[in-house]
DNA sequence: ATCCCGTACG
DNA sequence: CGTACGGGAT
């Protein structure tokens, strides 16, 4: 390291990033302790989503599951309702069999060894390094995207920060870094760095700790490192949302699984070509579905969601029953439930907007 | 409209 | 190694 890269010690970096880390790590719930557990929890919930967005996903987690035993037992419906508007739903499934795993596996405690720690559900290459370094004190470098971004910048690397074999190159160079003494914490500030300071846009270099070592800042190269290779193009899809009602209650239906928000519950689908109203065919779709007739359909607000790959256009239709629906209500997969009760079922976020948008909130309320 | 964020699976 | 998998902020 020190002979191809003069300008660069290690010593004197980490010596930099952990007293500014001590000085300016936010306060999180999961940092007020070294147990493994709550590590656990929050790198989950961590995976692809920022920290202010899953701080209330965490709060409610660890409130009702506070040990990894109270997680092993938890109810799968349970745990999907308290995760439902956070996505990647797989990690709730995943966190729920990895817990029961560590419990009949590993005693009830996290395995300090690599390879048993990728083996569990949801736990991959950069959870496993978190975990076990925080928690464990072990030397594996994190490589996240604050993380790849602050490396990238720092040795002026332009490779694309989405292939694997940056990744891996990162991880890497981060091997001979991180400090033996402190990993945990060397992570933690890698991190933290890249969410204050070293961030996408407008960098904070002012204000850097390790600006000094910053090859990308010397270079005035911030603006186009990291380079990221443009995503692919997004499927379009439209959607006829029916929102079901009968006497006051509504008809939710489960997702199957797997796919896309497999094991959530939404309002029942009708996929279109052009979301161009055709009545007979969306009466004729429920009538299927409930076996009774419709005796009037109200159309909502074209609505939009965008997923990482899928551009959703979709429409809300009230459909209204004249008769009683023979659904039957011990399937498990379909239920019609008051509008009070929907807080009991994980509904996914693009339908629960149909429930907070205001053309659409009155169908809900009697 | 464009950016951010890891893992599973084939 | 490419693709599927959500949601929020700007």
């Amino acid at each position: 390291m020190s002979k191809s890269r003069p300008h660069f010690s290690p010593e004197r970096f980490n010596r930099e990033l952990l007293r500014w880390f001590e000085g300016n790590a936010r306060a999180l719930p999961w940092r007020a302790t070294n147990h493994w557990y709550p590590v656990f929890l929050s790198e989950i919930l961590l995976q692809q989503t920022q920290v202010e967005q899953a701080l209330p996903y965490y709060r409610k987690l660890i409130d009702r599951y506070p040990t990894v035993y109270d997680l092993a037992q938890a109810d799968e419906q349970e745990l999907l309702t308290l995760w439902a508007g956070l996505g990647y739903y797989a990690r709730a499934r995943h966190l729920l069999k990895a817990a029961g795993e560590i419990v009949a596996r590993f005693h009830g405690q996290f395995p300090s060894d690599l390879k048993e720690a990728l083996s569990l559900p949801g736990i991959g290459p950069y959870t496993a390094a978190a975990i076990l370094s925080i928690a464990f004190g072990q030397p594996l470098p994190v490589v996240d995207g604050n993380v790849l971004r602050v490396v990238t910048r720092l040795f002026a690397l332009r490779d694309d920060i989405r292939q694997t074999v940056t990744k891996n190159k990162v991880r890497g160079l981060l091997h001979e870094i991180i400090d033996d003494k402190a990993p945990g914490a060397f992570n933690e500030a890698l991190m933290e760095l890249g969410a204050l300071v070293c961030t996408p846009q407008n960098p904070d270099c002012q204000s850097c700790p390790v600006a000094g070592f910053c090859l990308a800042k010397e270079r005035g190269l911030t603006g186009e490192i990291p380079f990221k290779s443009p995503p692919r193009e997004r499927r379009r899809a439209a959607h006829f949302v029916l929102v079901v009602r009968f006497r006051a209650k509504f008809l939710l239906v489960r997702r199957d699984r797997p796919g896309l928000l497999s094991g959530m519950w939404e309002f029942p689908v009708l996929e279109t070509r052009r979301l161009i109203h055709s009545n007979q065919k969306i009466k004729q779709h429920v009538q299927a579905l409930t076996g009774a007739a419709v005796s009037k359909l109200t159309f909502g607000p074209e609505l939009q969601h965008i997923y990482s790959h899928i551009h959703l256009r979709y429409q809300p239709v009230l459909a209204e029953l004249e008769q009683a629906p023979r659904t039957t209500l011990t399937d498990r997969k379909a239920v019609w439930c008051r509008a009070e009760e929907f807080e009991r079922y994980a509904i996914h976020r693009a339908h629960h907007k149909v429930l907070e948008h205001e053309e659409t909130a009155a169908w809900f309320s009697s």
